[in-house]
DNA sequence: AACATATTTTATAATAATTATCATATGGTA
DNA sequence: TACCATATGATAATTATTATAAAATATGTT
């Protein structure tokens, strides 16, 4: 944790950006809460319960700041927010993700399952790929259970 | 066009909508742009020219019920815009784009590319999916060739 | 340390996209 | 035609995000 907040503080001092006590904080949410998708407004609640003094302009700037350098990527899983998502360090890609439409759930791979289908695209498209997103929206396995207890009730 | 307009309006009639003159006047719209990527302000302009009287809440319905009877996808592109896109008939899934970060331009991939990695999802995950999306971002084959002209000359 | 300068933050206003409200209009049916 | 459910249009409200400007903080220089 303390060598990894060492390490997006040098990427910062690189692109000659300084953390802030501010920007710690939010990058110490976004460390503490890295299963999930938090939107701006959730870094903000939960950065203002240890610095309450923090602003939320702030908060989007210094998102939009690590979006910047791909410490985070923004996702959006069409539910009218944009949210934040760290990037595995060192990782090449950004990971995907299951959506629940019963549960509401977001479920991650971090396996780079697109590989194939990357080098079909620049090939056959002519197109050089630079970043993804890739989201399956389905059933997750834990509602797949719940439906299975259900039908046995009916 | 027509004999899809008449589908469309059959898959309306069998969830027991109508297809109204705003609604097929917004359908038009979507059929006669096919190739492109709308956000709602942008349909409801291209509406406007034939149909002045329409407004932008029944654009905005309209494109929602058309959302959940998968007529069209909605789609973000991370511009803070929801896009609206006609599903090509009869397609199981949703077809892919390619965002290029240069120009702006988004092209279509209509064929699956994701039929293996859905199944190991579905094998190793335990997930059911439904649909899916999958946006590549990078460099169009046009901007490939601008780059080079630019070497050239610099 | 005192000063000048650049960066960052906060609070707040502004903007933009989308959704809700409600009175009116439409269209089919008894 | 009168009735009833559905759909529409104008507009207000809401929500997410961005812009602004004054104050605070940090950096570098004398
Ligand atoms: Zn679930
Ligand atoms: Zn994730
Ligand atoms: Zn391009
Ligand atoms: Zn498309």
């Amino acid at each position: 944790m303390e060598t990894r907040i060492e390490r997006i503080k040098k990427q910062l001092h690189s692109a000659s950006y300084k953390l802030t006590p501010q920007r710690e904080a939010t990058v110490r949410v976004l460390l503490e809460n890295e299963e999930d998708h938090l939107s701006a407004e959730d870094v903000y609640l939960l950065v203002k319960e240890k610095s309450p003094e923090i602003g939320l302009a702030t908060v989007y700037r210094t998102l939009e700041l690590l979006t910047e350098l791909k410490i985070v990527d923004k996702i959006n899983f069409g539910d009218g927010v944009s949210r934040y998502d760290l990037r595995q360090e060192g990782a090449a890609h950004f990971h995907h993700h299951l959506v629940c439409i019963e549960c509401g759930a977001v479920d991650e791979i971090q396996e780079d399952l697109l590989e194939d289908v990357e080098s079909v695209v620049e090939r056959k498209w002519n197109f050089k790929i630079k970043d993804h997103r890739l989201t399956f929206h389905g059933i997750c396995y834990r509602c797949q259970d719940k439906d299975k207890e259900v039908e046995k009730v009916d």
